[in-house]
DNA sequence: CTAGCATGTAAGTAATTACTTGCATGAAAG
DNA sequence: CTTTCATGCAAGTAATTACTTACATGCTAG
């Protein structure tokens, strides 16, 4: 419970909060509450308001947790491939939830993170176009825009984990595995040739 | 330039403002300068802040405007079809945008506006089974679980659509049209027998 | 012309919010 | 034992915010 751990306990409770009610409605009083923590050690360790969220995108370097990730286990098995790819996304997604919806809600007054978060889909998209066209080299994918079906694979991913992040099971109570496991089936059985 | 006019541009500057910046950051002080109004006529037609929200659920019920369209123009060729749904799907989605972001931002504050915006999907998929399962009775879709599709198809159109109304052009400048249709292309031959 | 109605203007209020300061406390380190 | 350091606690401040009240103005319908 030393410094150390007041700051992580401010920082995640920042990021629930803010994930939540956005930045302008997550009072530093709340914050410090939920922290377990007295309002004044919040701008002991950060200045400002503002300081926690510069902290928890300096603190944060999310997307090399992935990228390390994807090029593990390639079989050049398209859909064995795709839906490990597809599980491993949506999972990645999952773990920074928070930081995706600050990312989404204060775009405005915190471009760095919106920026952060743009920036994943445009790596993604790069590495699998790498893929695809790995794979028509070896005949295993139909002549396709590549770029639009890397595109199409991430939008799948992120609508799914859209849908289960912020409805639950409104939608639909069918497990993710089972899910992912459809779409990537009709997804790699449309890319083949 | 009546009441209705004046009621109308406060909702407006309230919908774009609200979106942006969330509910909390959005101050009537600048809902009534966008909207080129005293600051004191917003209380006098809406008696307060959250009446303005309030309104706008009121006003609006968007999902009609899209259900009407979607059984037109049916031709049973499933890629046609697929296009067709995909492409209105978009764009219904891009024409309620800003109604989508409030919803994304503020479901805590205001669940009515995330009840609504969750039911879009959830009637969609209705229909789109419906329409599987037709196409498999006519021998033009595999065995598959049409849930899971129908599912899968509407992540891809949101996942597009946020890409589009969040990024724009950062992760592709690919034209919208073109993009559906190749992931309609994908999609709808995954799906072929 | 006039009566009514929507709006603008000015001023103010109570509550909240981010942030500060001064002091007390307690635990760990030398 | 004593110094140090992180934290709690109490009180306060300046700014902002949602919202109110009272009065002036102008347009429109009868």
């Amino acid at each position: 419970m030393s410094s150390k751990g007041t700051a992580e306990k401010i920082i995640e409770a920042a990021l629930h909060l803010v994930s939540e009610k956005g930045y302008t409605a997550a009072t530093t009083k709340a914050i410090a509450e939920l922290a377990g923590v007295n309002e004044v050690t919040i701008f002991r360790h950060f200045g400002n308001k503002r300081g926690i969220l510069k902290a928890i995108i300096e603190q944060f370097s999310y997307y090399p947790l992935l990228q390390q990730e994807l090029n593990k286990n390639v079989t050049w098995d398209l859909e064995t491939d795709l839906l490990n790819f597809s599980i491993k996304h949506f999972n990645f997604l999952m773990s920074i939830k928070d930081f995706v919806m600050i990312g989404f809600k204060e775009a405005m007054q915190f471009p760095e993170i919106n920026e952060e978060i743009a920036n994943i889909p445009l790596h993604i998209k790069t590495e699998l176009i790498h893929y695809f066209q790995e794979m028509h080299d070896r005949g295993k994918i139909r002549e396709i825009d590549m770029e639009a079906a890397a595109l199409s694979l991430i939008a799948i991913n992120f609508g799914h984990f859209m849908s289960r992040a912020r409805l639950g099971t409104f939608v639909s109570n069918m497990p993710n595995e089972e899910l992912l496991k459809t779409s990537v089936s009709i997804f790699s059985r449309g890319l083949a040739p």
